[in-house]
DNA sequence: ATGCAGATAATCT
DNA sequence: GATTATCTGCATG
């Protein structure tokens, strides 16, 4: 489709020293670039800093876990969760204040059959939830995974880039004129952009057009609803379904204080 | 199309 | 011990 030449110019680190829900919009897009794949990002999510946003990492300040957030703008925070995904985060502001923006949804733009494959791989991070009924974990999965929703979601995108607990911390600014004739060349639209190899960069890509950004509560936590900082581009297939929070109990006989039996 | 339940472990209380 | 910035398969309309 959009014959469109995506910029292949590696975003400054400057572009994140600013506040991640100024940020955020701003990524909307842009063309995130590890190993092989590349994808533009169209869903994403700014996150506050300590004692001012309830729903960050950071609220109650550093701990072994968020560290990365509280160091330069610029970098990945990949953590896991849920036992089994990681999600991606793109550090804002200057070091020792922790915030950043959470890579929710993208359109893979580069390396889609290597994408692909890592979703369809099991294993691996995102693979089958329940193994129920489930096939043999001999890999690929019954169905072919629609090319929208490879990265469809912020566990997903971060298997397509292929991030993981050794990518936290990661530099995502890449001096692009000091790529080496060596560093693989990756194909974003119709141009060649060189990134190191192991490095990852977040290029310039085709901005969205703000009439086109829309905004709205955040997904999937419990507190701090209404605060809008999620973006996404409008009508693009490849932005996640909205999922409220949902408290779950593992239990209801398991808690020590029982709840009250009314309907 | 929408909703529920289960998986699974690091992190924090 | 509870919660979690999630995803998937199966059930239902």
């Amino acid at each position: 489709m959009g014959s469109g030449e995506l910029s292949p110019a590696a975003l400054p680190r400057s572009f994140f020293d600013r506040p991640s829900h100024e940020v955020a919009p701003d990524l909307l897009g842009r063309v995130l670039v590890h190993g092989p794949v590349a994808v533009r990002l169209t869903e994403v999510e700014a996150y506050g800093g300590p004692g001012e946003d309830p729903a960050a990492h950071t609220y109650r300040g550093k701990t072994p876990r968020n560290a990365v957030m509280f160091g330069p703008p610029g970098h990945l925070y990949v953590y896991f969760t849920y036992g089994m995904h990681f999600c991606a985060n793109l550090v804002c502001l200057p070091e020792d204040f922790g915030s950043a923006v959470l890579l929710r949804a993208g359109e893979v733009v580069a390396g889609i059959e290597e994408a692909r494959a890592r979703r369809s791989a099991t294993g691996n991070g995102t693979g089958e939830g329940t193994g129920k009924g489930t096939g043999k974990g001999t890999g690929a999965r019954g169905r072919t995974i629609p090319d929208r929703d490879l990265a469809r979601g912020p566990a997903r995108l971060a298997v397509v880039l292929g991030l993981l607990r050794e990518h936290n911390g990661l530099d995502a600014i890449v001096d692009s004129s000091r790529a080496l004739p060596g560093d693989a060349p990756f194909a974003v639209g119709r141009r060649l952009t060189g990134v190191p190899h192991g490095a990852a960069a977040v290029l310039e890509g085709l901005p969205a057009d703000p009439a086109s950004i829309r905004s709205g509560p955040r997904t999937g936590i419990s507190t701090a609803k209404e605060t809008p900082w999620r973006f996404w581009i409008d009508g693009d297939p490849t932005v996640s379904p909205y999922r409220p929070h949902v408290p779950r109990r593992r239990n209801a006989a398991a808690t020590s204080v029982g709840e009250a039996p009314s309907s």
